[in-house]
DNA sequence: AATTTAATTCGATATTTATCGAACTATATT
DNA sequence: AATATAGTTCGATAAATATCGAATTAAATT
């Protein structure tokens, strides 16, 4: 299992809730996010958000630097997906009541 | 009951996820919250936090416009209080989850 | 070893947010 | 009606964040 950039993600007893928190308080991360609770792990790529590589990159990056996601590479393929044992095990209730409301509510309006 | 400033306070139904989020992402206004959960409802300048008045205000703002907190006037001083009943109905979890983890983690640091 | 594919990093710009002193507003008190 | 008190709003500046094209890295394929 070879995970990249794997310094830059916290370990749990490190993660920051409010760096939690401002990493899922953006709309566009609130939709990848749901995306990934969703369908466990997906390729970088895969997103069908209409934003360039670089911008989705920026977002992944915010979202790995604050411990939400892990990323594992796959040949030329990354593949993301939420650290959601790390996240319960440090901040019960909070990735997943986030998901919960996200699911039905106003996800993508700004 | 004379409530300031309401028209900036979303209704219950308009409180959007990922401004709640945003409010809560800053640790300052975290502490805030905190310390509006352990006692209900505080006036305004009963906040040791050391802080110039108009920050503290903007804080106020920020978590009033983003609908966690309410504010009532009495008198000269006006009173703040979680918005627990609105949050919870619409975004189930969130903010007790959020308290939970903010008092026995790391608030205060960056 | 050149090319393709997948994604990151860089760099420049724009937008948002935080900070905080000074001026202002609202209420109560003298 | 002047003063005091509590808090907001304004305005200017600083810091953080978002956006996205171009250059770069890393792995697989030809």
């Amino acid at each position: 299992m070879t995970n990249i950039n794997q310094q830059k993600q916290p370990l749990r007893d490190d993660i920051n809730l409010a760096k939690v928190l401002q990493a899922l308080s953006d709309p566009i991360r609130l939709e990848m996010v749901l995306k990934l609770a969703n369908e466990s792990e997906i390729q970088c790529g895969c997103f069908d958000l209409d934003l360039p590589k670089s911008s989705l990159s920026h977002h992944f990056k915010v979202l790995r630097e604050s411990g939400i996601v892990t990323t594992r590479r796959e040949g030329k393929e990354l593949f993301n997906s939420l650290r959601i044992e790390d996240l319960e095990a440090r901040f019960p209730g909070v990735l997943s009541s986030v998901i919960n409301s996200a699911r039905k509510a106003d996800i993508g309006k700004k």
